[in-house]
DNA sequence: CTTGTGACCCTAA
DNA sequence: ATTAGGGCCACAA
């Protein structure tokens, strides 16, 4: 997307690196847009009624956390399906609690009796 | 260089 | 069921 690009200035210097386990090699990405890319191009696959944890969506993408995951949502998660990556705990994104459990009611997404969280354990979304 | 700040996560109590 | 504390990593000041 040519707009990320503009907004960063397309800086392709190295901003991420995570420690690997051992025996693993360690996981570089060179340009932050690529990574929003790559983030946002998760989330728009995931199925309405269905969800990911920032977690999830970092390790689906391989690199990053669920810090950077949350990062990139905050900063550009506008034109996807914001409301289906959430905390690992099932409750919606901070500071769009109202709006997302609106969308769960819409497209059916399970909650938990207390309504206010997801039910991670049937909506959690495998990637396939 | 150091510090503070997140649309986070895990464990222990 | 909740909370507290520590860990986490990129980024800006």
């Amino acid at each position: 997307m040519a707009g990320l690009s503009a907004l960063n200035g397309g800086c392709v210097r190295l901003w991420w690196r995570r420690l690997p386990p051992v025996g693993q090699n360690r996981r570089v990405r060179a340009d932050p847009d690529d990574y929003a890319e790559a983030v946002l191009d998760t989330v728009e696959r995931i199925p309405p009624g269905r969800v990911l944890a920032y977690g999830d969506v970092a390790e689906m993408v391989g690199s990053g956390g669920p810090r950077q995951v949350g990062r990139v949502m905050s900063l550009y998660g506008g034109g996807v399906p914001w409301w289906r990556v959430i905390r690992a705990d099932g409750s919606p994104p901070q500071g769009h609690e109202v709006s997302a459990l609106k969308e769960y009611r819409a497209e059916g997404t399970p909650l938990r009796p207390d309504g206010r969280r997801v039910d991670m354990r049937r909506a959690r979304w495998d990637g396939r």
